[in-house]
DNA sequence: TTATTTAGTGAAAACCATTTCCATTAATAG
DNA sequence: CTATTAATGGAAATGGTTTTCACTAAATAA
């Protein structure tokens, strides 16, 4: 991804000018390899497929980046219980492709599911607006996790 | 808590020699705290409150025996994202008070809520069953989590 | 354009919750 | 009571993440 070819044209770059933040090399590299890989990376994860190409970003601005991109909500945090947090791509504003999350406790396991989906934010909505009003609380962002074990770890047993 | 007074007396008595586990002094204190406090206490915190009356139980039997009860079920281990784990009672097997969480993504601040749970609950319960059988994956858990703002961080901006 | 300002950066060091190691202690079985 | 071995405390190690600091470069002013 040579520079030429993003600065200025993705439809992010607004946002961050717009908050006060300078668009950086490492910046551009770390939201497109964020755009473009599905699943759950951690800040290595990134790291290692950022570096190859772009050695000269290091580490120390994956997690800074990062946090940026999780403060403007261009980025989920995730936590899925192994010590380490993972990222995923908050899918602009059409939040194209929102999904609940299966994790298996035995091997880390995490399965997307877009199932139901519909009927839970149907009942989040609800939930939200209600839990709003009673506790004054401005609500941004939910999580739904189901934690278990999956075909493989069961059948271990 | 004198050890007289509790030893094999409580309900977990069973449940840990069952399961193999040895009946020490450490792990009664620790539940016995647990069983107490509301809210979401972290290891340390655990630490802090057992440390007074009996010196002699660590910080490592701490985190160990929130370890065991953890896998045996009786205590959720939680994540709010201040980089330390929580960790609270699971109200034995008639799950008396279910809650889910509110969590502040400005001061950390943690409010349980049980409005709605039982719509919650029961939605949960579909989606569960549903996803077990498409994805052959055995669900124990469940964990759902509003992010945003408390009345007072929402104030301050 | 060039100069100025200051946000952003890489590398190494620090941080800190949690885990591991290991010699010792104590709960349970016989 | 004795033997067995799970459990323990304290210190050290671990490892993901954050901080420090001197340096670089993006945005802005001249």
């Amino acid at each position: 991804m040579p520079r030429g070819e993003c600065r200025g044209q993705g439809w992010w770059h607004g946002k961050f000018r717009g908050c006060g933040y300078r668009l950086t090399l490492g910046r551009e590299v770390i939201l497109d390899i964020l755009s473009k890989s599905e699943g759950h990376l951690s800040a290595e994860d990134i790291y290692m497929k950022v570096h190859p190409k772009y050695p000269s970003v290091g580490l120390t601005t994956v997690y800074r980046t990062l946090d940026v991109l999780s403060s403007l909500g261009m980025v989920y945090k995730l936590d899925f219980g192994d010590g380490r947090a993972r990222y995923e791509f908050a899918e602009g504003p059409k939040g194209a492709h929102h999904h609940h999350h299966l994790v298996c406790t035995d091997c880390n396991k995490v399965i997307d599911y877009t199932d139901f989906i519909d009927d839970e934010i149907e009942l989040l909505n609800q939930t939200e607006k209600g839990l709003s009003k009673k506790y004054n609380f401005k609500i941004a962002n939910h999580l739904i996790q189901f934690y278990g074990l999956c075909e493989k770890c069961s059948a271990k047993k």
